[in-house]
DNA sequence: GCCCGCATTTAACCCAAGTTAGCGCGATGC
DNA sequence: GCATCGCGCTAACTTGGGTTAAATGCGGGC
């Protein structure tokens, strides 16, 4: 399996991704590096001169306030760019953080800069890439700001079972989440004991099961639809970019 | 004045924008479109060909829940792409509104296509300026989910005085802010209520005024301290992109 | 100069989520 | 085999912000 396959899948679910594009795309890439648990891959502020694919594992986005404070604004599963928009921004404002033992293949910006020099339509590709992360940037806006937690929880699970599914590594019946409730709480803006009794509830109503870093959701819909989920976010559109 | 300028002047703040790409944005312009306090300027879901630059007013990007609740995401001031997004994700996830009377000049996505074949540079630009709403995002949720009340109004508020300093509409001691609380509410996911409550706290301690229309902070730098604000975020570093 | 409608303000009461503290358990290590 | 430590879970109590409702202020239209 090439590096670039997981990437594939995802842009392939919104448009056409010609074969010479794919193929200037792993001409880009150099090493792949391998992270521990709890790793830091990305320091907040540090100027950058690679973007990198998680290819395995699980990558959390994080912002510490300085009193300890923290809040997870996106978390990474394979095929995503963890940090794409440094190309553009060179620093960034947050943190990355590796979750679970993860592999990251190395883009560097010289060799992304090329790519928008001659492939445009790969260019607007990745592009449309970043723009996928605002639209979970917002809808996690409205998570935080407008739903009650057991909603906000809900619905986080909804977008990773969809997501997952994207690139072929779950269904809308189960897919990965290797978290702790201390993590899933950094990422909901929650206290973990408040985010523990959410869990009951949702497991009490036979919403779903959460184990062994796997999570299982028997009716999707019907989680979906508790949570108020609706999937445009994600732009699951197959058109020309 | 011409109707980039505003652009010029935010992105020029991030790097150096040469007189042949100002003209390429400036040939890439259609027409320039009025709108009236409240109307619709995009809605939800529905298929987009071109995006629109901010020139007067001020604008809001609105998700609503099927029961009402209602959260912006994210709110444009002049120089502000409100939907270049657009061009990439061709549905928008969230509707986009006039809050005050406002001008938008159109860029068909025909246009913008043709600067991502010819202007990979000024391309970055434009991917750049939706990193920074990336940005802008990220550091809603941490507000909304690990800042209080005051906390999350008074960043909002620093917020909002450096970017119109950055376009030379405002300065760190007073913007245009027009806004109702109940607007000011929905953008912070509190109730009309509460934000009175906070901002009555911070007129009594002297950190702001906010009378028709307009925002007074006598004191930049103890509004951002007491608000948690770090201007990092906002990414004004002039360096090659 | 008087209405009307909307925005702001205040007050009383309520509840979803936070805080603090402690227990049980399984994995890890020596 | 035993100590340790992180994680999940529970309980008792507190609180920040929500809810509801009712005044008050105020700008624009005629």
């Amino acid at each position: 399996m090439s590096e670039i396959d997981l990437l594939v899948r995802k842009l392939a679910a919104r448009d056409v991704v010609p074969e010479d594009e794919q193929q200037a795309l792993r001409a880009a890439a150099t090493e792949t590096v391998p992270y521990a648990a709890g790793e830091e891959v990305v320091r907040e502020g540090e100027r950058q001169t690679v973007s990198r694919l998680l290819v395995s594992g699980l990558i959390a986005r994080v912002k510490l306030l300085d009193d300890g404070r923290r809040q997870i604004t996106e978390l990474h599963i394979p095929g995503d760019f963890v940090d794409l928009h440094s190309f553009l921004l060179k620093r960034l404002d947050h943190d990355v953080i590796a979750v679970t033992p993860a592999r990251l293949v190395s883009y560097p910006h010289e060799g992304l800069r090329k790519i928008t020099e001659q492939w445009p339509h790969l260019t607007r590709l990745l592009w449309l890439s970043t723009t996928l992360d605002g639209a979970g940037h917002r809808e996690w806006i409205v998570s935080a700001g407008r739903r009650t937690a057991a909603e906000h929880v809900g619905h986080l699970f909804c977008e990773f079972l969809l997501r997952y599914e994207v690139v072929g590594l779950g269904d809308r019946r189960r897919c990965p989440l290797p978290l702790t409730q201390q993590q899933l709480a950094d990422a909901c803006g929650l206290t973990p004991v408040h985010v523990n009794r959410v869990l009951q509830e949702l497991r009490h109503e036979g919403l779903l099961e959460w184990r062994a870093g796997e999570l299982t959701v028997p009716d999707f819909d019907r989680l979906a639809q508790v949570s108020r989920f609706d999937p445009a976010f994600l732009n699951l559109i197959r058109e020309p970019r």
